[in-house]
DNA sequence: TTGTGACTTATAGTCCGTA
DNA sequence: GTACGGACTATAAGTCACA
């Protein structure tokens, strides 16, 4: 289904926030994008270039597949 | 590394095409997508957006992490 | 604290040549 | 059969005021 990808990056994103206890404000200055730009990243509404969650995934510290990969299909 | 994904995406789907003995023309028609764009793709040189990684690997009847992930890192 | 719409700038996506 | 350049249109990236 077309945007699927993108829905599963916002989920595994808030996911990682909603771990560290942060605001989207604090998590999205931490990933040096902004608030908003990281909000409707979480709602899965941007559809990200692949250097964009290569960039994300890089910041948290974390393979860009495992931004990729929906948490119930570790695949 | 910056622009690792879409390198991979790129020897992936040069991989798929290979093994199925297309031309570059022949593949890109199948995918609906125009040649010279297909050729880019496959030498690493575009920033896919997810939408479009996700569209490809439909077309080609496989998983979008199956055109993510390095085959000689399987994760 | 988060969501929404509108907006500008950068670039993805498409297509045409040429070699 | 493949690579590369230029030109164009669609859309991602990034920002803001307001709810």
């Amino acid at each position: 289904m077309e945007g699927e990808l993108q829905r599963t990056v916002g989920e595994n994103l808030r996911r990682y926030r909603q771990q560290r206890g942060l605001s989207q404000e604090s998590f999205a200055e931490a990933l040096h994008v902004h608030r908003t730009y990281m909000g409707s990243v979480e709602r899965g509404e941007r559809n990200l270039t692949l250097q964009t969650v290569e960039r994300l995934a890089q910041t948290l510290g974390i393979a860009p597949i495992d931004l990729l990969n929906k948490p119930s299909e570790p695949q």
